[in-house]
DNA sequence: TCGATATATGTCGGGCCGATATATGACGGT
DNA sequence: ACCGTCATATATCGGCCCGACATATATCGA
């Protein structure tokens, strides 16, 4: 599914520029869901409108720049429905801190105590985006409460272990004393299956 | 981070070829955390040969293709763990699932039974996955252990979140019957916050 | 013998990200 | 009054990366 199948979608729940989209993607309906960035979606609206699956109307603002207004068509419309009939990808998911996890025993205790407070910081702000989304008064349908609720539940599982199990990934760092020491030991080859 | 810092990692654990690589990140190590393609990962060892981080050896082998075996260099590994230690992005999600849950009041009901289904399995084969990786003799260490657990307390929760709730979101979608006739319907425009 | 599967490496077009440029106006500090 | 910073708003461009395809060897079952 790719960038401009998303945005369709976003607007069928109404008109929206590119810069609300943006915002949409960061702490709106899609946070922690999907994401993208100005560079892919000002020539996604772009391509959209040539084929007519949006149209573009351009809105005067007081105190601020002009927006460009993007609204779906009844042929985007359909097209984004039978696109997203014709069968999904697996998740994908990037964690660099997942990867800092695995290799903590190669990294300094200190960096490893600041990317768990980082990470649980960004869970805890996660889990407060769902609740303003939950808010919402467009979210009285049940599937858009499914998906914050799942949201959620990840979110509260990681969170509470990380809490209770965050002492074992720091104690397997490297102590500040041994640092040095560590960097200019030689390497064993140890085999992975 | 760049796929060849997250190549670099893995060859922290011993040497690998490229097709061993790709499938640490499907079924090993780096299962559900990371994931790259072919097309990444072989630039990305030539990459780093040219720039000293590895060195390469060509292995013959009976009754399959030959491959060609990297190793890390000193030089490789201490500039992994200086990019490591340099900072961490946050984690990006790419769930078509999820989209998908979010416009269920537009597709039809049998579509989202199959990708309810589908991600169920995936779920399930995800943690039978991490079961293996944790019985592997490699995982001695208590913070591979931890990147186990974290994924594996996620999953749990996601998967009884689907199993309880999941009547909710099908009761949400299109029933067989009217089918045709709400995607003749006109469109209310509604405005999101 | 034919196709399927697994191992193994590589290229290439195109999609997407991050950085950058540009512009307007509000707000607060000196 | 002036200046920097922030928020709003659109757009382009280099470069990284994915997915599809090409290529090759060998095993196994139909």
């Amino acid at each position: 599914m790719d960038i401009k199948t998303v945005c369709a979608g976003l607007l069928t729940f109404g008109e929206a520029s590119g810069y609300e989209i943006k915002k949409l993607f960061e702490d709106g309906t899609f946070n922690g869901v999907y994401d993208a960035s100005f560079g892919s979606i000002y020539p996604a609206l772009t391509r959209l409108a040539e084929e007519g699956h949006v149209v573009c109307r351009e809105q005067e603002q007081h105190g601020r720049p002009d927006k460009k207004v993007y609204s779906l068509t009844p042929k985007g419309r359909a097209h984004f429905v039978a696109e997203l009939s014709r069968g999904i990808q697996p998740d994908r998911v990037r964690s660099e801190f997942a990867i800092a996890t695995i290799f903590a025993h190669l990294l300094p205790r200190d960096v490893i105590v600041a990317y768990v407070d980082q990470q649980i910081a960004e869970y805890r702000a996660a889990l407060v985006r769902l609740d303003e989304a939950e808010c919402d008064p467009s979210s009285e349908m049940t599937n858009l409460q499914f998906a914050i609720g799942l949201g959620r539940a990840q979110l509260n599982a990681a969170l509470a272990f990380m809490e209770s199990r965050r002492a074992l990934l720091e104690a397997a760092a490297v102590p500040p004393q041994q640092e040095t020491a560590v960097e200019a030991r030689a390497v064993p080859g140890v085999k992975h299956a």
